[in-house]
DNA sequence: TTACAAACTAACTAGATGGTTAGTTATATC
DNA sequence: GATATAACTAACCATCTAGTTAGTTTGTAA
């Protein structure tokens, strides 16, 4: 990071209250916050006021740490699309089959979901309010959707996988695996009986992924 | 609707600018406006005076109107799945084989999404905000998801579709027509030489869901 | 232990926002 | 064409919000 401290501080910035004053705890702290809000207001309808009551710490942080609202909002984008390759990169999918390569980054992108429920809101919110500017600038998808592409033109190349358009099938995809939580609250009384987040219903979410996308590209 | 009127207004209330007073025009007009404010900004987010400068009306006539914000708001959401249901039924599926008919579903499905673009993004808003609250009292998606579940348990009965757990499915193709336009703006980065909404995108869209649904669920 | 910079707070400001009100104009009906 | 009333406007108010500022506390290192 550039920046030498000479003693670490290994308290964990997200969970653990804050005790005393240290620089990059709080700030992740406010990132985490702002995550949060972002996710169920977006940029301009999140209050600065409610970030600072999920902290634990004055407004006036933000603006000190952050700038202003806008360059929080930027930070908390940066983190989305970054870990989402990098979870994929552990996968080793170059050594497997196609099918089997397709089926471990479902589960990997519906894992990813259930790690950080929030992202995809925030996401949808910034392409519904902003147009997707400020996610663009922070790379936006693109190496996501690269990497589901690729994968399926393989899949195609090898006669493993049927004939198909690779970015309508990576939309798809990615609504296969995203809609169940971003629409959670609302499906949510259409099966009043079932917690959507727990993990049967989650592994139940990835098997019936798994199963409707393999089949769905195959070559039958 | 109740009331008698000696004279039809017959001015198409969505597009020609309002020229003399008209109740339901006037009413109409605003819906739309605030159907679109809403979609990019839930209810909090939404300012009643963005609405009014879109209708061209002043900010009063929303409360003259509709009361306050919220009653707007539920006004809103009381079209979106009322207008689904009846264009799921003009479909006659029950005459179809279940293959035929999940077809065509999935079509009217995403033409629904392009006729009214703004109404998924009213309840992802809705969903994120409001925990689906809103929806819920106006009747939420449960007609639309059992109507899809149905269809699916009638393939899987007849033995023509696999065995497979209907709601989740459901969800998946709920996802698959819907993310492609909830995601538009954060999409078109990826590709940018296409139009997402031209109708040459729109019908690959819809090529493609159905091709991925329907090998997705088959009995091969 | 003292001095200093970084981390932090409380109180504030200017401008926006939901909602109201008092008054104005169009329209249907007699 | 007079008139009652529904449709509408402009100006207003109380409250809220992004961002600022002036001053206080804490860790650190000489």
């Amino acid at each position: 990071m550039g920046k030498v401290t000479s003693k670490k501080k290994e308290r964990a910035a997200s969970t653990s209250p804050r005790r005393t004053r240290d620089t990059e705890a709080t700030k992740a702290q406010i990132l985490n916050a702002a995550e949060e809000e972002f996710a169920r207001h977006g940029l301009s309808g999140t209050r600065t006021e409610a970030i600072a009551a999920k902290t634990g710490v004055t407004k006036a942080m933000i603006f000190y740490h952050f700038g202003n609202k806008e360059k929080l909002y930027r930070a908390v984008l940066k983190r989305p699309c970054s870990d989402v390759i990098q979870a994929f990169e552990t996968l080793d999918l170059e050594q497997q089959t196609a099918e089997v390569a397709l089926s471990r980054l479902i589960r990997a992108a519906i894992e990813y979901c259930v790690a950080y429920p929030h992202r995809g809101k925030v996401l949808f919110h910034e392409a519904n309010q902003n147009q997707g500017r400020y996610f663009q600038k922070e790379g936006g998808w693109q190496p996501a959707i690269d990497y589901i592409s690729n994968l399926l033109e393989r899949g195609v190349a090898e006669g493993s996988f049927r004939p198909l358009d690779p970015f309508i099938t990576t939309a798809h995809i990615m609504g296969i695996c995203s809609f169940y939580f971003d629409a959670r609250e609302n499906l949510k009384y259409a099966a009043p009986e079932k917690d959507l987040l727990s993990p049967d219903m989650v592994q139940a979410h990835i098997d019936g992924a798994i199963a409707l996308v393999i089949a769905g590209v195959k070559n039958h």
